[in-house]
This record gives C-alpha cells, sequence and structure tokens, in this order.
DNA sequence: TTTTAGTACTATGCAATACAAAGTACCATA
DNA sequence: TATGGTACTTTGTATTGCATAGTACTAAAA
C-alpha cells in the first residue's frame, strides 16, 4: 500500500474524462492531450494515453483523421464525436456528484 | 463503455480514503460504513468493503476488534491504526490534488 | 551513404481494485 | 425443527493505468 499506487487507481476514469473534455469542439493530438495535461498537473505517459484513445475511438467517442507532419511520421487527430460530447455531459455530472459525494464522506 | 462502468472505476482509490477517513478516531463495523456512505451518496456493496477492509488492515492502516452481538454472529469493529491516520492526511492532499487538476483540465 | 536521434504510434503483459456471487456461521423467532 | 436476517469469507471477473518493447517515419550528423 503505498501512496503512488493510489494516485494511479484514482485517475482510473478520471483520465476519460479530462481527455473527452479536451477534445471537446476541438483537434489534438497525443502529444498535444499530454502537454494539456501536464499544465493541469495531471503527468500521463504514452502508455497510458494511446490504448485510452483508442478505446474512446472503438466506442464511438472520439474520432480521428491522419495529417502529415514535417519532422516525423504522421499524427492522429482525435476530437469528441457527437456520442462523445453526450457521453462528455453526463461524465461531468457523474464526476461532480462523486466530489461533492467524497467531500461529505471524509469532511472531518 | 458506460456510465455505470466508469462511475465503479471513478471510485478506485477513493473509497480507501472514504473508508479510512471514516474511522478515523471512531469505531465501526462493515454496516455501519455500508449505512455511512449511503448517507453520502455513495452505494457500497458488501463485496467492495469487506475485501477492502482486509486489505487495509492487512497493510497495518486499520485495527479491528470483535465485538458480540445480541441478534446475529460477532462483528469485527475497525478503526485507523496511527499509520492509517499518518496516510490518510496523504490521501486527503492527494484527492484535493486530483480535484483541482480536474477541474483544470475539464473547465470549458 | 550510413548512422543516429527524435517523434508518433502499436502491441503485449502486469498489477490493482470494484463488484458479483456463492458459501459459512451465528442468533432469534415462528 | 425450520426459517429469516445478520455478519463475514472466499473466489472469480472485468476494467484500466502503466511499463516495456517494437515498428515506422523524418532529419541531421558521421
Amino acid at each position: 500500500m503505498n501512496l503512488e499506487n493510489t494516485k494511479a487507481q484514482m485517475r482510473k476514469g478520471v483520465l476519460e474524462f479530462c481527455i473527452l473534455s479536451l477534445l471537446s469542439n476541438k483537434e489534438a493530438y497525443a502529444s498535444d492531450l499530454i502537454q494539456a495535461m501536464k499544465e493541469s498537473k495531471l503527468l500521463v505517459v504514452e502508455g497510458t494515453i494511446y490504448p485510452l484513445l483508442t478505446r474512446l475511438k472503438n466506442d464511438g467517442l472520439l474520432s480521428y483523421r491522419w495529417e502529415e507532419s514535417t519532422g516525423g511520421p504522421p499524427r492522429k487527430y482525435f476530437k469528441a464525436t457527437p456520442l462523445g460530447e453526450k457521453f462528455l455531459e453526463e461524465l461531468r455530472i457523474t464526476w461532480d456528484e462523486l466530489v461533492e459525494a467524497v467531500g461529505k464522506a471524509t469532511s472531518p
């Protein structure tokens, strides 16, 4: 039982929410997202974000298009689908409810 | 990809925080905890809480004592150990940081 | 030309945890 | 004696964050 593990556990489901929010009405590829998350003090690594993007795409919440890059391999630019936008709204409510519930349960 | 699964995922690590907080300087057994969580809109079931309590006990964060019950089998009353109290403070910080980070990443 | 470094993505496997389901054991009452 | 409710244990599953290794593309250094 260590804090690092608990931190990883607490991110479960939450990263999905953050990624979907960042891709709401805005395109970005993996490195953009990692950077944006980093600025919010959420350190996400490649081994986490690529499978996550693939999963959200397979579930119809994200779509993507290839874009050539000048200095490297092509990039996958993702954005939320209409279904993704709808799911995002539900996630927002879910997250707010959780924060409120945890606040109640843990207030001294 | 459904909301119920995501809700379950978002609870990972969080329930540990809540339980530890509820058992800070206060004794309770499983049914007490389920009830207290319920009042905070956190529905936890037996299959979740019993393994969780066992895990926290094995990690030295909780201790327990048996108490006879008038109408049923004996109960395990848990409470946080000094190590548990210390870990709880770290969890509090971790959770607050996560809430702030998610707030930043998902603010429209 | 060949090699090296950096970027972007894929694929595989592990560990941890919430949850479900079935089972054991105790007590009181019908 | 049988039934119902309470309390806890055990086993198994699904999901997900993360680590690691690998592929492929470009550009610059050797």
